[in-house]
DNA sequence: CCGTATTAGTTGCAATAACAACTATTATTG
DNA sequence: CAATAATAGTTGTTATTGCAACTAATACGG
């Protein structure tokens, strides 16, 4: 790759292929759209109910999966633990979440949703639910199934690509 | 748990689709797949030079449009101005950038690469862009192409859709 | 068993972020 | 042209991150 060039000469340049220019740089407009989907999403239950993104993902994979411990929650989130140890904080402390510890592993935690948790997790569910239709009806079906699709098997293949950070 | 069930009873039901599963929740998978993007490709620069992804974000934008203000890099990127200010005197003290203001409008700033940004910028927008290529390889040309065209759709329909946050 | 390694979770700390209040400059308008 | 508004950027404050170091409990290898 003589490539690249010296700078600027570099927007006409090789393949017919714009270099770069942020706007149609794929890891850059993925991000921009997720930041707005998510807190488009999130402007519909902050106020109401106080919850950050990730205390409500968080509280969404314990309705799902009551008695899941702090770990699994954080592997099944990607929420880093020490993040995800002071959100499991706060929720407990709104008593919107409860946890106990295993007798039989007393490190591992076990956490479900108490009642009112589970009212608000009852709100929220059709509430995003139906915020994702609306967002996503600006496809068909077969474009939000393929949307679907195309991201999963995107990431799949970032994971794979992973060790490549070394080989410079 | 009698409780419990009422809410888990959810998933086997109305309309035949499961309620949310965060798995497969939309917003939640595009963060997922966004963050893991770059922060993948953040590891191939962070080290070397040291740049966070909002500096090589300005950086990518600066090496663009020569000359443009912080006002237009923020709308441009997306990042609030009271972080990009600080990004900016970072990179000013770095030297990567340089700035000086409008004479006829002594708000406005006019911002450039440095020789020394220039260098930064011209060994990593190839190996950005190399590195795109190589996550996007998971798809052929007509997905990329796709996938392109429904994240800008999907984006002008969330953008448009923004006024729903008071309808409730 | 004992020593070491792993695992689950917490805490400290420094860096970043978000949001609002603020300064300085230019635009508007009555 | 004075008063007010709008624009560009900065700064203060507080909350959120992310990493690493730490505690406690369990697992494992000899």
């Amino acid at each position: 790759m003589s490539i690249i060039m010296q700078s600027h000469m570099k927007k006409f340049t090789i393949e017919n292929q714009s270099i770069i220019t942020l706007e149609r740089y794929l890891p850059y407009r993925l991000s921009i759209l997720s930041n707005k989907v998510s807190s488009l999403i999130a402007e519909t239950y902050k106020h109401k109910f106080a919850l950050s993104i990730t205390e409500w993902r968080i509280m969404a994979v314990l309705g799902e999966y009551p008695g899941t411990s702090a770990d699994e929650v954080s592997s099944k989130t990607q929420i880093e633990k020490s993040i995800l140890s002071r959100a499991l904080n706060k929720l407990l402390q709104r008593k919107l979440i409860k946890r106990k510890f295993d007798q039989d592993d007393k490190r591992r935690s076990m956490l479900q949703l108490t009642k009112t948790g589970l009212s608000v997790y009852d709100e929220l569910v059709p509430l995003s639910y139906e915020y994702e239709k609306r967002l996503l009806n600006c496809f068909n079906k077969a474009e939000q199934q393929q949307f679907s699709e195309l991201i999963d098997r995107l990431y799949l293949h970032a994971e794979n690509l992973e060790p490549s950070k070394s080989d410079e």
